[in-house]
DNA sequence: GTATTCTAAGAAAACATTTACCCAATACAT
DNA sequence: ATGTATTGGGTAAATGTTTTCTTAGAATAC
């Protein structure tokens, strides 16, 4: 039949298919349909591969909108992180990012991943539960969220203060564990360069170097503690100052691999020779420098660990699981090149 | 009348306030509600700052998901970047991201962020628009982007073969221009460590490098191109392999500032003066390395107008506009301490 | 063969908004 | 004073889905 059906062809948009159409093609109503999606139990086989021929056939995608207007599930989980000054330098950032993504990806949700510069203004109706990012100079938003009751986790923070289910890794005895290393080995005159001072882990990891010097009783004069920022660059500034200073280190504990990777760079250069002059000890166990000039002496974050316990709390959180569960994960030395005895000078 | 009213307490869900109680508090219909909130013209003052102080006074926040159901705007565009090994420490995609997030938070929309690393299942129902990163791998998530109409950018690529929009940087130019430098200071033993040849923007650099040596009529032998990855450890591992063969270079071109650092360092390590037996030019204008121990020879690209421009051509998408905008923007290049003439041996 | 239970699936309400349509009231022109 | 624009704002349809309620029909029990 050529005949030209005017049909109900008034709508000029491309729009997208509806349920709708998916019910009049396979011959169904558009509960049946739904309950297809949902996969509902209680709907016969030969409706239920009609339907889904039906949705192949038409290329249907439901819409997102509807569906949660509706009361459905949103299937998007947010990220929150800080977009302070060198955050893309971080391995740590990076490698929440990036852990996060691949969980969802295999739990099938979406990211929506809100790194924020300025003052904030974070969507929290585009998601059905937040992971949040360490942040010490964002206790606001944090607040915001916990009164909004949208299922939160934060993570890499030890939070008292809330009624948040929180993953952390335990800074402070990874870095009480370097700095017992070092001294175990023997090195009285030892440096510290932090990382950015404005973030919980720095803080922690500056407090475990110090909780060990203590326990030992080893004082060390206040320069030895510089503020690297978790920067390279700074990490060299901090590390050239100490040079020029009458008292020189025996050993010195990074925050970061990146921070110790550039000291160890300056260090050679200067014809210091590491480890047997000066130690070394870093912070990540950033595969980044396991094919260095040599094998840094570092402490390894379970960061894969800590986003996918993480994401399973939130999951429960999501269903409706309100119980505030509190986790803090050990590190693990890892002994490289880079540390040996004190000379006996 | 301190009566216990039942009123229509029933639901035990501290449900969000809804457009239908901030009509009834400012004694108006919904309509008027809407109208006010969408600055619609045509409404009087009075009713105006009624329903302003009902929304002030409830703390109502429209569902985003009826909005766009409702037919209404959406604010939310996405910005897509594959999830390369190293993305992080680009400098390219840091800026990227950043300059992205700042345009939207000015233009007030939220940013989608979607990095993806494996199979890609972005959602595009969430969004208005996209800006798509340069992507050579990625070829096909652009095509179905392209296929569904969703308004789209390319960035940093120039696509020749589709029905987009893009705004590029000239790296071609830029590496041509780097390039001409070295040989106009004398050297003829001029050396590229390029970056991830993968890449469109690591390709491009490569060529107009070549480009260069050809218009000169300048030869080096194969292994004067090196991949680096643009990776710092990679850079060091060229540079190093140069350094054991017979034929050294007097000049080094890097396809980033970071690899350029990295080699440098090296330089210096081994005792050799940059850049008076060495010169070495990078790309990026990375700030990072202002303060470096000498300011290096670079190419700036000048990412935040590449930004600013395609948020502007995506804006336009988004209203309709359809004709596609192409634009290459200038690289400029900024003569630092690290190069100088190739001396008379 | 009739009554009862069970099952599958349709009809319709609900979700929170936008907007086309319409009507009342006011302003203006005759 | 009456008729005509103009303006402000209310009513209700529409958006695409989930889900409750309901019902037709089949299966089981008597």
């Amino acid at each position: 039949m050529s005949v030209l059906t005017p049909n109900n062809s008034e709508r000029a948009e491309p729009s997208a298919v509806t349920i709708k159409e998916v019910a009049r093609y396979a011959g169904v109503s558009i509960a049946t349909v739904s309950r297809v999606l949902n996969d509902s139990p209680s709907v016969k086989e030969k409706n239920k591969t009609r339907v889904l021929e039906a949705v192949r056939k038409l290329g249907y995608k439901p819409n997102v909108f509807a569906q949660r207007l509706a009361g459905g599930k949103l299937n998007v989980v947010g990220l929150i992180i800080p977009g302070y000054e060198g955050i893309f330098h971080s391995f740590y950032a990076q490698e929440i990012i990036k852990n996060v993504g691949l969980g969802l990806e295999t739990l099938k949700k979406d990211l929506f991943l809100h790194i924020f510069w300025g003052k904030d203004n974070f969507s929290s109706s585009y998601v059905e539960g937040v992971i949040f990012n360490d942040i010490i100079r964002n206790q606001d938003q944090l607040n915001r969220i916990i009164e909004e009751e949208l299922p939160c986790v934060v993570i890499n923070k030890k939070v008292e203060e809330f009624k948040v289910s929180s993953v952390a890794i335990d800074n402070e005895k990874g870095a009480e564990e370097a700095t017992k290393l070092l001294l175990e080995l023997g090195h009285k005159k030892v440096v510290h360069v932090a990382g950015d001072l404005t973030t919980q882990c720095a803080q922690e990891r500056l407090s475990g170097f110090k909780k060990s010097l203590e326990e030992a009783g080893v004082t060390i004069p206040d320069y030895f503690i510089q503020e690297g920022n978790f920067s390279r660059a700074q990490a060299r500034k901090a590390v050239e100052f100490l040079f020029t200073q009458h008292e020189k280190p025996t050993a010195i504990f990074c925050a970061s691999d990146d921070m110790a990777y550039e000291v160890i760079l300056y260090l050679l250069e200067k014809g210091v020779k590491v480890p047997q002059d000066v130690s070394v000890v870093g912070f990540d166990n950033n595969p980044q420098y396991l094919h260095g000039p040599l094998a840094i002496t570092t402490v390894h974050q379970p960061i894969n660990e800590m986003v996918t316990k993480a994401l399973k709390i939130l999951q429960e959180h999501i269903s409706g699981q309100t119980m505030v569960i509190k986790k803090v994960l050990p590190t693990r030395l890892i002994i490289g090149d880079s540390t040996t005895y004190a000379s006996k000078s």
